[in-house]
DNA sequence: AATATAATTTAGGCAAATCTAAATAAATTA
DNA sequence: TAATTTATTTAGATTTGCCTAAATTATATT
């Protein structure tokens, strides 16, 4: 199956959007991709064509397992060049997404299976995010929660929901990223904001909207 | 100024046929990048249009100086690349090039910059040819000569001036590389061949064929 | 110089990927 | 349920990059 670099990004878009098996609408495809739904409406038509997802008209979009396999290989290799900016070209996380973006589209088997062991077979990327290994097989890890919902003291940071830049400099800038470990001071009910503290620094409060999207692990 | 990725094909291809400030054919062009003369002309007239290219019709193409500008970085990132596949991830330098001419097209003057840092900073890729500089300027070496009509007895291997698999693969079968050093035992005139040894192993003979495409420096 | 051959350009078309505006269907609200 | 709003699709264009076939220009050969 041979697919064009906008294919592909229709796949892996619809596939982020999926998330597990639901029907992804026309309009979120279109706004993630940044084009219009009418746009999606064709690709959609073509995509059904090559028996890639499953649509008919009015009733949404979903991958089939061929169209399933084919976004795993296309989110391996962009979280696999997401690390070697990060490991090898000292990029920060907030800065590899876009250009991770474009390399993902240079297809050559024997290029991302040397990548990855050069890498040392990483298992997620730098923002926490699995790495689907050469069969499109994702090895699960223990469930995240989202700080916000956290309860025991002692955490790690494991990953962010959200992956704007904003968000990650932000986070940068507070000294947090993966692996960081984070003590709970308190929850504050009113605003649901939650006051944290990295060892060795004074502690700091994180809003809700920050929160929600930090992905933690109990320790 | 932003290239599609079919227009940096062009301009590379236009940067690597005229060799010094030639003027160059419609025809050679189609046939480099495997396309038909009816769309070179097509392309001709919108680098023209971007004033990248000098072009009369039936007078022949050269670039500008704005065109070589982007040419050399474009062949800057395709010999980077060349590197990271040969030095990083130990490809061979007959399987290098397809995979960096995809490569070459991702635009990030930090991603180069930081792998050209990585790879430090060569100045050469796994071919012999010189990689331009950030500014595009290209360090000169020793003037080279092919093997057909070197004289001096000691030699080293510095380049190959095809780079097709084939020779690639047959250079890599009879144990030459860049850097390997060659003694000329013998000249005939008959057919040009000419019979070489590597240290430690049995001479050799090479055709003319073949040795007007190794390019060599004496020691 | 006339003719033949080779190189180049033009004309006309096609496929991919997008868009805007208008039409239609689905979902929500009153 | 009827009206309104929202989501989706269709119709019709545009741009890019490519093609074939035919016309034109340049070059080589008698
Ligand atoms: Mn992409
Ligand atoms: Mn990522
Ligand atoms: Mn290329
Ligand atoms: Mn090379």
């Amino acid at each position: 199956m041979n697919l064009t670099v906008a294919e592909e990004n229709y796949i892996k878009s619809i596939y982020k959007l999926q998330d597990g098996d639901q029907v992804v609408s026309t309009n979120a495809i279109a706004y993630d991709l940044a084009t219009k739904p009418a746009s999606v409406t064709d690709m959609a038509k073509k995509l059904k064509e090559k028996k890639l997802i499953d649509y008919e008209k009015y009733q949404g979009i979903s991958l089939t397992t061929e169209g399933r396999k084919l976004a795993l290989q296309i989110v391996r290799r962009h979280r696999l060049w997401e690390c070697f900016l990060v490991d090898k070209l000292s990029f920060s996380w907030d800065e590899v997404h876009e250009i991770a973006e474009e390399l993902e589209h240079v297809r050559s088997e024997k290029l991302i299976s040397r990548l990855s062991a050069f890498l040392g077979n990483p298992t997620t990327d730098p923002h926490g995010d699995p790495i689907p290994d050469a069969q499109g097989r994702i090895s699960k890890s223990q469930p995240l929660i989202s700080l916000d919902k956290a309860t025991a003291r002692r955490l790690e940071v494991a990953g962010v929901s959200d992956q704007s830049s904003a968000l990650l400099e932000f986070l940068n800038a507070k000294g947090i990223r993966l692996g960081t470990q984070l003590d709970l001071i308190e929850r504050y009910e009113f605003d649901n904001s939650v006051e944290v503290k990295i060892r060795n620094q004074p502690a700091f409060t994180l809003s809700e909207q920050v929160s929600k999207n930090i992905m933690v692990k109990s320790l």
